[in-house]
DNA sequence: TCTAGCCATGTGCACGGTCACATTGTGATG
DNA sequence: CATCACAATGTGACCGTGCACATGGCTAGA
């Protein structure tokens, strides 16, 4: 019926070509910006381009350049306060460059789902791969994939070129040695799923803390971030009472402890003083507000892209590493004696 | 030099055919499980496939199907408790369908942001989307866009074929209802921002239950969902203390105003009752506990593509929608006289 | 034995862009 | 005035798949 397009296709590019009167090349032209282009041919096309509604198809465009202009995102949690900030920062200096982001949340940490992730991001013909591999069991499987890809990894303190996080030993250092500078000497460090990087180097930097100053350390209890195991391993460790502060991995786990000591008839930071680790934004109003270590995750999303279109400045790119800051609230106090 | 592929370029379905000896056809009929291939044909072009390492261009497989397999999803505020579960939950429902997920975060909730977003799914050739639209604006701008495919909004509480939300209207009666109980008769609202329909609702149902039981209603409070505003908002209201109960839109700000209540030497539930919204993870660790109302948002999620997907059961259909539970907790009391 | 029908496979084109190269016309230069 | 460079445009092939249709062989029924 119609002669415009035919089988309900979207039009194409020839669609428009026949009814400007150029070729399929012109339009291309005038597509992307070619130079040599009269002004008349181009305004000419570009009204039946917007008469008809047309909108160049990606498919057709990658298959034959190969290029996608879409970088890949590959996170596992990311529905968790970190990586998701880190994702919306990252997304939004992508765009900025003129990239698309494709995110895909992985449904697990075995092998199989990181290898379903990845292939649906690189049937996409993504050109650059974001990965937000907190545990070591993902940052390692997707290693041994070895990737022909540039890739950045986030959130896994690993000495590599390509590898990008927040200083996670320091950070937990400046809490161990504030606790030890108000003078506590029994200090418990609760801390993440033993799998997951960031929490082993944070065990770490408490170790080394407590160490460094002669301090004696219990061994670490190995939680899973919720405020819910921070409320039972509360409860366990009250029962025999011989700490004065803990030093819990994040802040959830931090407000589980606070509402165990609590609930025992307990006061923080009195009784008990704890700090905590990210800074999400309700740890301001917990009660006591929370003392913790933040972490910028947002400009490590925009370091990420930034590491992986080569643009970094040297400026950057000499720096050490992003260094967390403890921010002392209410929930830390010089024990009592 | 290879006779394999040249130039870089990845082994197409010709290469396969060419080493297994058989018509690229053939090549593509094993690709899509075709029934008449003998077994062995079939084995012989698996081997040289996986032997080249050999994965489907999805680009052109999109180009000439103009079928992508994949969701859109166009998400504003991404980040926040609510919509980061659905969306989780949303794309396990797709993957178990055999569907892909794309989501866009929009940075703004301006026409432009939207249609950039939009643009970016539609350029990925997505079968259906589904819209997170939890702004009025959002809504009404993605509405007036008039979209040629299948669609669903999610969180936008309006009697539709495809819109999906938790009941809000009843969630907020429930809360509202569980204080005039307790014997509650000055009750403040500190709800959500203006231009939140959800917000909107939950206000409505807050002074629909109000005015039902008898109750005099003062203005609602417009809050911004943070913990920071419920702190600051708590503050303020407690210069003039004339009410024994809040009902906070949201459980971050009702954590904010349970801070404001507790820094001004007053307790929570004693002096006042707290009833928060949404039931995020932390709310049953707050202190004290939070009573809220809990969405099942990742439900929501999974009817989404279930909706899309058109395979969602009569029964499900029929359903008048989903209907928030009340959780009570710690943080409500009955008033003291 | 002939033929219909199905199985297994092959041939050629279409999808909607981009790329390399060809073809004009036009003004500057010697 | 011939030559040349360049601007503006056109031509045809190609990217990697799927689809419609064709082909040949084999089996079963008349």
């Amino acid at each position: 019926m119609a002669d415009e397009s035919r089988a309900g296709r979207a039009p194409s590019i020839r669609d428009v070509a026949r009814i400007a009167g150029v070729s399929h090349q012109t339009v291309s032209r005038v597509l992307n910006d070619h130079p040599s282009i009269r002004v008349e041919t181009r305004a000419r096309v570009q009204q039946v381009m917007d008469d008809l509604q047309y909108r160049p198809n990606r498919a057709a465009r990658v298959l034959v350049t190969s290029r996608s202009q879409t970088i890949g995102v590959l996170a596992s949690a990311a529905s968790m306060y970190g990586p998701a900030s880190s994702i919306q920062a990252l997304e939004q200096a992508a765009r900025a460059e003129g990239y698309f982001v494709n995110t895909v949340n992985l449904d697990g940490t075995d092998r199989d789902s990181i290898e379903r992730g990845l292939n649906h991001l690189l049937d996409q013909a993504v050109e650059g791969l974001v990965v937000i591999a907190p545990q070591v069991r993902v940052f390692e499987t997707f290693h041994d994939m070895n990737i022909s890809l540039p890739f950045v990894t986030l959130q896994s303190t690993v000495a590599s070129q390509n590898a990008l996080s927040v200083d996670q030993i320091t950070g937990a250092r400046l809490a161990t040695r504030h606790l030890i500078d108000l003078g506590h000497r029994n200090i418990y460090h609760l801390a993440g799923p033993q799998d997951w990087i960031e929490a082993e180097a944070r065990m770490h930097g408490f170790l080394s803390e407590m160490s460094d100053r002669d301090v004696a350390a219990t061994a670490p209890i190995l939680g899973d971030w919720t405020a819910e195991f921070g409320y039972y391993a509360g409860r366990e460790l009250l029962r025999v009472r011989d700490f004065t502060a803990i030093f819990s991995s994040n802040d959830q786990m931090a407000l589980g402890l606070i509402h165990a000591i609590r609930e025992a008839g307990l006061d923080v930071p009195r009784d008990v003083s704890i700090v905590g680790f990210d800074d999400i934004p309700e740890s301001a109003h917990f009660w006591p507000p929370l003392t913790t270590v933040r972490q910028d995750f947002a400009e490590l999303g925009r370091r990420a892209i930034a590491l992986l279109l080569g643009t970094l400045d040297d400026q950057i790119a000499g720096q050490p590493g992003l260094v967390p800051d403890l921010i002392v609230r209410g929930s830390t106090a010089p024990p009592i004696f």
